[in-house]
DNA sequence: GTAATCTCTTGACGTACGTCGAACGTTGCG
DNA sequence: CGCAACGTTCGACGTACGTCAAGAGATTAC
């Protein structure tokens, strides 16, 4: 994606029309395509699959990097990524920071991707 | 990725219980991710919803490639992406080869993220 | 205030990705 | 056959990405 630097808010919920409801302009593809990226990455997925199982505790990042075992940094990077692009959200509790997952933007992130919707 | 070569076969839809279902194993995870990568990308994003604008006839190649103003050899790259994770299915037509979308692709791979799906 | 714990950021490294021009294959048509 | 049109592959280039160690912040406990 060399030509436009990304500096969109990813964090609200994906808002365009579906795939499957005409042809996208490059705005509208390049919205959908930063919240898909987010989520293209197995360790991610593997992440937003933890956080969907305690989605009212949240989960924090000592406890997930030992899981997918990767260091605590790494683990915060992906995590930085699934935060800009709305799909969790964290909250401190001391110097603890727990991870839920935001349900809506994954649920918008369907309704945009699903080829029975338009 | 730097883990494992990714020589898994992603021409058939996702299948394995859906992320909201429990925690995914890392094997599944990345069935998920290489699909998500495929289609995280604005260009393949905006081909794919011209592509489910014409799910019958197909469009080749040498209309796509102005339409998001990019070389042939770009498109057919990002075309090859498209097909190696089943989404899209290429048939020559003379010297021209129709792209198809794959909806049931689309399809799995929606309802694999879908929260509310379990 | 000091120490301990958890988290995030920075810098560095190797790899993967998007893009193009040029070369190569394929198909159809004089 | 020889040529033209379409498509893919190859090689090269710059950029983005995933990873970690090391350091910097933040918060609690003593």
């Amino acid at each position: 994606m060399p030509k436009a630097l990304p500096l969109l808010d990813t964090t609200e919920p994906v808002c365009c029309a579906p795939l499957a409801a005409g042809v996208l302009d490059a705005a509208d593809a390049l919205a959908i395509a930063l919240r898909l990226k987010a989520l293209a990455d197995p360790v991610r997925v593997q992440l937003m699959s933890m956080l969907l199982a305690e989605p009212d505790t949240g989960i924090c990042t000592c406890d997930l990097a030992p899981a997918v075992e990767l260091s605590e940094a790494t683990v915060s990077h992906h995590l930085k990524q699934l935060r800009e692009a709305g799909l969790v959200e964290g909250t401190r509790k001391g110097t603890n920071v727990y991870y839920r997952p935001q349900p809506e933007a994954l649920d918008a992130l369907c309704r945009v991707i699903d080829p029975r919707c338009r």
